[in-house]
Parts: C-alpha cells; sequence; structure tokens
DNA sequence: TATGAATGAGTATTCATTCAT
DNA sequence: TATGAATGAATACTCATTCAT
C-alpha cells in the first residue's frame, strides 16, 4: 500500500496547493529536461511555474522537495495510466498488452521519463529510498502480470525468473526513452515494441526460427 | 579509429600528467561514487587526488573535464578488458562467453560503471557528444560479435535485430550496476549471467521448456 | 544627447535601485581612491556600501560595472554642476569665469576626479567607450563657450586651436586633481586659478609684459 | 642626484641582470600595453621576456618590482634623450627647442609613456614616491631651462609662474600620449607643437593677434 | 643559473532560503 | 497568500611565489 511522503506546505489550502504544484511541475519538469536538476535555479522553476520565488517556498521547504513531486508525479502518472487498462486475464497475450501498453506510455512521457530517470539519484536518503520503493513498485507490476500467468498456467518460470522478466521489461520500457539518442535513429516505436516482444518471448534463437520459418 | 580528445594541461612532462590523472580519477571516482559530480567540490578532488587545488588545476582547465578524464578512462578500461580475450570464433559460444565476459568487467567495476553512468549525461556539448559516441562504440563490440555469428550461419537474424541485442546486452550490463540496489539482492553475479544468457537465446517460451525439459 | 548604457539590476523597484547604487559608489569611491579599483575587492564594496555582498550583485552584474558606475556617476555629476551657472555670455569674462567655475568644481571633487581619472581605463570595451565619449563631451563644454567667443568676435582662431585649448583647459582641471602631491604643497586653488588663466590668455610673453607693467 | 632604488636580484653577474631586466621590460611594456599591469600574469611577463617563471624571480623578488623597473627604465631613457641635445643656451629659442624635443620624444616613446603614466600608480609606498620624485626631476629639467631663460633676462617671471610653466609642458607632452584617442585623430606631432608653443608662449590673445597680423 | 611543478591564499560570482511588507 | 529584496555560505578558478632538481 502506498507510504504518503507529505511535502510540507505553509499554506493551508488543499486545493490551491496541489494547484500550485502542478504548475511548479510542469515548470520544473521542462527546466529539468533542458538544463538538468542541478544546473536549474529555484528562480527559474518560480519563473516557469508562473509565480515568484516567494509563492515557491510557500509550497516547499527546499529544492529538493521539486525534484521529489516531479519524480512522484511522474510515476504517479505512468502507474495510474498504466492501470487505466484491464490486464488481468493472465494470458501470454495480456502479458504482451501490457508490454506494449507500457512501453507507449514511454513513448508518450519520454521527457518526463528521462528527467525522472536521470535526476532521481540526485534525491538523498528518505526521498531517494521512498522513489525507489515506487520503482519497486512499477517493476511490481510485471511481476503481477507473470504472476497470473503462471497461475493459469501459461507459464511455468520460478521466482528469480520472474522477477529478473519485469525488471527487463521495465528497464526496456526507460531504455526507450534514456537511449533514444541510439535507438529513436533507427526504429519506430511500433517497431521497437515488436522486436523487443518477440525477443523477449522467443529469444535469439526464436528469432532466427522465425525467420527460418519465414523463408519457407 | 579514436579519436583522441584532448584535455589541456600547463605542466609539460606527458608521463607525470599520466600519473597525476590517474590520481585525481581514482579520488575523483570514489567521490562522485559517494555523492555525485555536482555535489563534489573541486578542493575534494584535489585533496582526494592527495595534491592541491592549485596542482589540480595544473592538469585540468575545468571541473567538468575531470567528468571527461573520469568517464574515458573507464570507457577505454571497459574495452580493454573486454578486448583482452580472444571472441573471434563467431559461435553462439563465443556470443555466450562475450556477454558472460562483460558482465563480469561490469561487476567488477561496479563503482567506476555506475559513476560514469550516472554523471556522464552532466557533461555538456562536445564531450557528451564524445562519450556517447564511445558508449556507441561499446555497442559495437557485441555488435561485432553478433555479425560473425550470422555471418558464420549460427545466427539468422536481420540488421535491426542484431543492433537491438547488441544494445540489450549493453544495457543488461549495465544495470547489474544500477540496478544493484534491487539485483543484487536475491542474486550472485553468476545467476545473473545464468539467467540473462537464458532469457536472450531461448526467450520467456525458453524458460517454459526448460523447465519442462529439466522436470522429465 | 546622451546615450544611455544601463547595467542591469535583478531588483526591479527603480527608486531602490538608484538608492543601492548611490550608496555603491559612495563606499567605492572611497575604496578606489584608498587602494585603486583592481585591489579593492566586491566585498569590501559591499562592505562600505553598507549592505550583504548578495545584495550587491542584486544591482550589478559585474565588478567592473561598480567602476562604470562610479565613472558615470561622477561625469554626471561634473557636468551637472557646471551647467548650474549661466555662462551663455559668449565673452572672455564668461570664458574665464567658466574655468574658474570648472577649476573650483574639480577641486571640491578631487577625490572622485581622481578616482575616475586613474582607473576609468582599467574598464574594457563597451564601458570604456562610453566613458571615453563622456570625457569627450566634458572637452565639448569648453569648446562650446570658446566657439562662442569666437561667434561674438572676442576671440578670432581657428578650429584647431579652438579644440586644442579645450583640452588644455580640460586637463589642466584635472591635473589639480591628478598632480595634487606637487602643486597643492605650493599653490592654492585660488592662486592655481589665476596662474593657469593669465598664462592662458596671455602666454609667457604675457607673464613678461604684465610683470614689467607690474614692475613699474 | 639620483638615489638609486635597487631591486634585488638572486643572481650574481651583473652584466646578465642587465642583460636580463632588459628583456623583461621589453617584454613587460609590450603586454601592460595591451592589457595594464593588474591584468598581466608574471607567467607572461617571463614568457614574453624569453625564460621561465622561475628565471624571472632570479632577476626580482615582487611582481611589482617589474613594473618598477619599467618606470623607472622608461624614466630613465626619456632623460637620457632629453639631455642628448645641448638645451643650455638660455634663450627663449632653446627653451621652444627644448619643448619640440621633449615633444618628439614622447611621440616617438608613446606606448612607454603611456604604460608609465597608466600603470604607475600602482605601484606602493616607496616604489611609488621614487617615482614621484623621478617625475619631479623631469618637471625639473624645464624648470632648470626656463631659469636660465630668467637669468638671461629672456623671460621676467616669479618662481611659481616657472613651476607652473615647467608642469604644464610636463604634462602636455605626456597628454599628447594619453589623450591620443582624441588628438591624433585631428593633429600631427608638428602641428601639435606648433599649436602648444604658440599657446603656451603668446596666450589666446596671442592667437588673436597672429591671426590679425597674419590677416593683413 | 635555469627550470617548471607545486602551492594555497585570495576572489568574483551564484543561488537556496528567509522574512518583512 | 503573494511578493521580491536581502542574505551569506559556498565554490570554481587564478596567479604570485617558492623550491627541488
Amino acid at each position: 500500500m502506498t507510504v504518503k511522503r507529505t511535502i510540507k506546505a505553509s499554506v493551508k489550502d488543499e486545493r490551491l496547493i496541489e494547484k500550485r504544484r502542478n504548475q511548479m511541475i510542469r515548470g520544473a519538469v521542462s527546466l529539468f529536461k533542458k538544463k538538468g536538476f542541478h544546473r536549474t535555479t529555484t528562480r527559474e522553476i518560480a519563473k516557469a511555474a508562473g509565480f515568484s520565488i516567494g509563492t515557491l517556498y510557500e509550497y516547499i521547504r527546499t529544492k529538493e522537495d521539486v525534484l521529489f513531486l516531479v519524480c512522484d508525479s511522474i510515476y504517479e502518472q505512468v502507474k495510474e495510466r498504466f492501470y487505466s487498462i484491464d490486464l488481468k486475464a493472465g494470458t501470454l497475450e495480456s502479458l504482451k498488452l501490457g508490454i506494449d501498453h507500457y512501453f507507449r506510455i514511454v513513448d508518450e512521457m519520454q521527457d518526463e521519463v528521462l528527467v525522472m530517470y536521470q535526476e532521481a539519484k540526485a534525491l538523498t536518503n528518505g526521498a531517494l529510498a521512498y522513489v525507489l520503493k515506487k520503482e519497486l513498485e512499477m517493476v511490481g507490476m510485471f511481476e503481477e502480470l507473470i504472476r497470473r500467468c503462471v497461475e493459469n498456467g501459461e507459464l511455468e518460470i520460478n521466482n528469480e525468473q520472474q522477477q529478473l522478466l519485469a525488471h527487463n521489461i521495465f528497464v526496456q520500457g526507460q531504455m526507450w526513452g534514456f537511449r533514444r539518442w541510439a535507438l529513436q535513429k533507427t526504429c519506430t516505436i511500433d517497431e521497437y515494441i515488436q522486436l523487443q516482444t518477440d525477443l523477449l518471448f522467443s529469444g535469439i534463437k526464436g528469432f532466427k526460427k522465425q525467420v527460418e520459418v519465414g523463408g519457407e
């Protein structure tokens, strides 16, 4: 279950807090994308958010809070979008569908994912731990899909294999974003999904066989 | 062939430059690992290297130069170690061996790889481009192994598949380092290699079959 | 008409900017007088101005800006004071009066004039050009006085002579400040004005005649 | 009589000291001209002089010593050249000749004079006092010429007038250099000498008369 | 004598954070 | 609540000077 890590605000009005923080996050993401967390100043964030530096600090305590809010928000969005479709069938098809769905989410949220991916480690202590937990939760989404397949007898793989599989899927999703300078030059998201799925399900040998079969 | 990107030093003695820069790199890696590039000061780097801030600046021009030297050195080490064994057979076995070899290098150079992986993007412009090129070269190492297999008829996969495979291998190597907080809790490097190799070659379905076969 | 060269401030309130910059200029002049521009630190300037180093940089961009503000302010003061009396008669008397007036301004603003005189050339590029232009404008004040005399038939000298005369007057004014270590030991400002005026109007030969006449 | 202010050198060989210091002065002047004393580094001076930083410090104790040597050397050169012709006649003609001679020296040594003029005040304490004394000596050269005229009955002016005259001549000479950005745009050295001499001897009124006479 | 590597005090500038209005 | 002026700790980088070779 989700443990909320709350950032203290001086302002009381919850609705306002959410509104201002969303302005903040939007501004921060676009800045972090361009210059990274460390090279972005709080003044810039305030400006990009559309209010003054004084106001910024009414809604956060430290600059790191902004990064945390950004990361947290991105995770939540990815998760929310991921769970927006039904993937509970527990079939290989639904696993494939989950991968397809996730990769497309990453593709659409590329900037956000990239930012989070690159800057999250600038977080310290508690915030970092919290974010890592969130990440594990996301890996957990895939573990769940896989476990259902196993429970349904569609797959017969052990626990360790399940875990690694989930990690691989998660990382391959991110990879589409953080290695875009290489991958996206030669490949569309559709092709990427196709290739990775084939490889994931059939392995290199499968590649070979497929080709052989296709050749007949 | 490698394009050298040289960092200007005020000192003339080439041998001394190399010695001092190595001290520098060693110190910097251990600091970057702990605090990251941005939170590490030049004075700390100098101290960790065993000389004064003035001396540090006899061997570099800017703080970013240190990061560049660190990244460059790590790439070179990985590459050198990778090519220290013969992998030219062009068989699936030699591909497997290459993966095994690479994963073990990453495992042994975990700290370095992690640092480079996390901080390289703090580089700007030319330096970043140079490092990305180096990274492509490393991916290229695997493309080569794979291509040999294809040429020998051991594999029949197309160009795009080759490329993606190479990327996957490269990233899975790094992943062992950058996701150690998750992976290394449940898995040794031997197991990791075994699992990833199996998955890579046979895919999920292979997992299943293996288990079936193993069960008989 | 004066081309304003504006120094960027982070602070918006124009009234405050002027106030703070005046504090700054006052502090800077007294420091520059003692130690020169280069040996004065920005921290010292901030302290002398009565605020923190951070605040100093809210009102300027670089240390050189301080020097520019100092020079600019001094020119403006000299000019303003110079034009505070009516010198438009276009008679030799009014030229004499102008010289007298200017020399007394320089005398009263000795420290400022000395500072500007000695440090202005530490300015670079645009700022230097701007200051030189201001200086030419001040020379222009005398050219104007002289031209009026010529137009009124009180003087019959050509353009080149007018220009040189104006330069001489301007420099002799500054000279009272920058050679004070020599001149002010043997001479009051009244005497200096008397002597320079006599010499300017009658030349060495005039000196002689005067003495002769006086001797009779 | 000249009080020698000696700069300590570690090297004993007097001939070598002179040679090295001359190299040093030449290099320093050209650097000071371009960047000023404060912006020139000792390394640059050593390089411009043609030897290493270590060697530089074998011949001086501090950076200020270099400036002192430069100033001293320039004064000496000006003086030596000034006394290279016979000006002892004690006539107005020889005074005029002295002025002509001095102005041409300044014209030829423009860079040096400008450097000394602009940077000398960066000297501290003893060195500054010494240089000011040298400057007074140079003013004294003109006082001497003038005194001779007075003694010969060619001029009848009092002591104060003599002194001021000498200062004016000295400063007008330097002025040709330090205001070259204005004067040298509209005037050759010949014209400058002519104009200043006329003005000095006849004053503004003389200008007028000259023109009147010339006009008849 | 000549060299140039080593030193570290010194300095301009930035920027997260606070707080009076 | 919102503002933005004020703060000063922190930091990259420089450069005069020394000294071992």
